[in-house]
RNA sequence: GGCGAGGUAGCUCAGUGGUAGAGCAGGGGACUCAUAAGCCCUUGGCCGGCGGUUCAAACCCGCCCCUCGCCA
């Protein structure tokens, strides 16, 4: 049965470049998704986009002496650069500082303050009495109020490590000036998680069974341990979304709030973009659609709790004010299969200190589909993985070239000085071409089963697997034997073997998208597995911003056996991957820290 | 402090009640179509610790230790 899966994907800070732990986290297990159920036939839409507003930016502007916009801007194009380098297809890559996302979030902030899920109330927060302006709390310094450290921040202390109340701070001063700030008083609006909880509790309980451990248990748990309390979603910013109340002008919505919706507004976006407004109702009106959320694990109670509860609150009401549609809910979340974390060498992750592989980096020196294969091998599913160059290293020799890509090679460079060129044609099969072809014929049932429940690195394990089994079928055939006694037995077997690599081709292709496609072609195939990513400008009253597009086209081959036909033509096989020198990991390696 | 996840072969990880598994690394072998790749055989583990339930525990329960995340 067709569907309509939308794969949702966490919206990178514009205030750092994107590392390999960003991407093993959330992107790229869900462009894998995404190409998986493209290749199975359903209506599939990936979306997400820069969160372009929140203090990281706005500090990251003060430290450079340049503006908001800019540094969104800069990073912006940065993760489009990125994401079409790596071969990450999102049918629309967005910003939230666009006229449809500011529009879309002032929706879902009236809706839910019609339905009565918000309040009002007034806090004490430092302000500047030089800058006139409320501080963020990380723009306030002063003595740690449990261990005594004259430098820590308002909202944590690096001495102790703990989480810290900044309007308890010793003795604060602006990071701004180093001006003495005073508390004043400043009114925001709450969401009213309490009033919500039975609706998320229920939300949760339904998907019990089938969600990751880590991420249903931690929610639940969370609540029903210490039940969900109002949490401030307005702040006293310049840079970011206007409060939709009237004398709240001056006041912005807390990215937290605002970023999840953009989910929805990158969908509105899309479809106005594809020509046809009304087509992001397939996805968030249909009740048969499922959304899947792709975050990391420091993500899960925004995707599992706030952005839910956001949802479930607005019921009807969305629609009621967005475009007087007032039939429909919006659809809650169907997975969120967040992922946990990536370390470096045994270290974690530290960009400040360069401990760090960077993606753009690692792509000028090489091919993105050994990034991608190793990071699928080793991605963190059930528990933190380790990033290690020396074992980039070896996966990429024994596993990607040794067993796949010289798979491939050692069959199609064969076939194509025997037979010229042209597939051979096996007449009838022997039982141990048969068996092989069934290996492979189960294989798309068994691989397709754990990548349908996104178990991921399971996947492409069985897939490499399979590889091996071809392996074994060929040295137990021998076709260079074969060949020298009886060619049409030489010929069944390279036929096999054909068949066996162009069906590999369909089950590698979610997590090796460049080098199936380079062996579509060879095999000579006419139209592409996959369909191109381009950018556009978009224009609106904020300005233009640049977006990450995918192109809508004919494409070959859905998620099934090989039924490629002998005597069709196919080129001379060049190799799908390199072997790399063993030193360069040692050299990866001195690289970090410095 | 509260809520969770993880701790299994040298390394990376599967395995949730019934005689410990895979890949890589290490050792040995036969072959040559292939990127000296692939194939066959093989060494290697008191399944974090201590108790408990059971005919039977890596798996269930309790306590403890270590790593990581979220919340306060």
């Amino acid at each position: 049965m067709k569907r309509n899966i939308l794969i949702a994907v966490a919206w990178p800070y514009a205030s750092a470049d994107i590392h390999v732990g960003n991407i093993t986290g959330s992107y790229l297990p869900a462009d894998i998704y995404a190409r998986f159920h493209r290749l199975q036939g359903n209506d599939v839409l990936m979306v997400s986009g820069s969160d372009s507003h929140g203090t990281p930016i706005t500090v990251r502007a003060d430290e450079d002496g340049s503006t908001p916009e800019e540094v969104y801007q800069r990073y912006h194009k940065r993760f489009l650069d990125l994401f079409q380098k790596l071969g990450l297809s999102y049918d629309l890559f967005t910003s939230t500082h666009t006229e449809n996302h500011f529009r879309v979030a002032q929706t879902m902030f009236s809706a839910l303050k019609e339905k009565g899920y918000m309040y009002a109330e007034t806090q004490e927060q430092w302000y500047s009495t030089s800058q006139e302006r409320f501080l963020p709390d990380r723009y306030v310094e002063g003595t740690c109020y449990i261990c005594g450290f004259e430098n820590a921040r308002g909202d944590q202390c690096d001495q102790c490590g703990n989480l810290l109340e900044a309007n308890e701070l010793i003795n604060p001063r602006s990071k701004m000036d180093g001006s003495t700030p005073e508390l004043r008083d400043t009114e925001h609006f709450y969401l009213d998680l309490g009033a919500l909880q039975s609706k998320i509790v229920d939300f949760l309980k339904e998907r019990e069974d089938y969600w990751r451990p880590n991420v249903i248990r931690q929610s639940l748990g969370q609540i029903l341990a210490e039940d969900l309390h109002g949490r401030a979603i307005t702040r006293d910013l310049k840079w970011g979304i206007p409060v939709p109340v009237n004398g709240w002008e001056d006041k912005r919505l807390y990215v937290w709030f605002e970023a999840v919706i953009g989910y929805l507004s990158a969908t509105i976006e899309w479809a106005a973009l594809s020509g046809d407004e009304e087509l992001w109702k397939d996805w968030w009106y249909n009740s048969d659609s499922r959304v899947y959320y792709f975050i990391g694990k420091d993500n899960i109670p925004f995707h599992a709790v706030i952005w839910p509860a956001e949802l479930a609150g607005v019921g009807n009401t969305f629609g009621a004010l967005f475009d007087e549609d007032d039939k429909h809910n919006l659809v809650l979340p169907y997975d969120v299969p967040a992922n946990e974390f990536l370390n470096m060498e045994g270290k974690k992750i530290s960009g400040s200190r360069n401990w760090v592989v960077d993606g753009l980096d690692f792509l000028s020196r090489y091919d993105p589909d050994p990034l991608r294969y190793y990071l699928t091998a080793n991605m963190p599913e059930t528990r933190d993985a380790d990033w290690e160059w020396k074992e980039f290293v070896t996966r990429n020799n024994n596993e990607l070239v040794a067993t796949w890509g010289n798979l491939v090679n050692r069959v199609l460079s064969f076939a194509h000085k025997q037979w010229e060129g042209k597939i051979p044609d096996p007449g009838d099969l022997r039982p141990e071409d048969e068996a092989i072809l069934e290996v492979i014929q189960k294989g798309f049932k068994k691989a397709g089963d754990l990548y349908n429940r996104v178990k991921l690195r399971a996947a492409l394990t069985e897939t490499m697997h399979l590889a091996g089994e071809v392996n074994k079928y060929i040295d137990n055939q021998a076709p260079w034997f074969e060949i020298k006694e009886d060619k049409d037995a030489a010929g069944k077997t390279i036929f096999t073997a054909i068949r066996a690599i162009d069906s590999l081709k369909i089950l590698f292709a979610p997590v090796l998208p460049f080098s199936c496609e380079q062996l579509h072609q060879t095999l000579g195939y006419n139209k592409p597995l996959f369909e191109e990513q381009y950018t556009e400008s978009v224009d609106d009253n904020l300005g233009t911003h640049e977006v990450l597009r995918y192109r809508e086209g004919e494409v070959c081959c859905e998620w099934q056996p090989s039924e490629i036909s002998p005597g069709s033509p196919f080129r001379e096989p060049q190799p799908l991957f390199q072997k790399l020198d063993p030193e360069v990991a040692d050299e990866e390696y001195n690289r970090l820290g410095k």
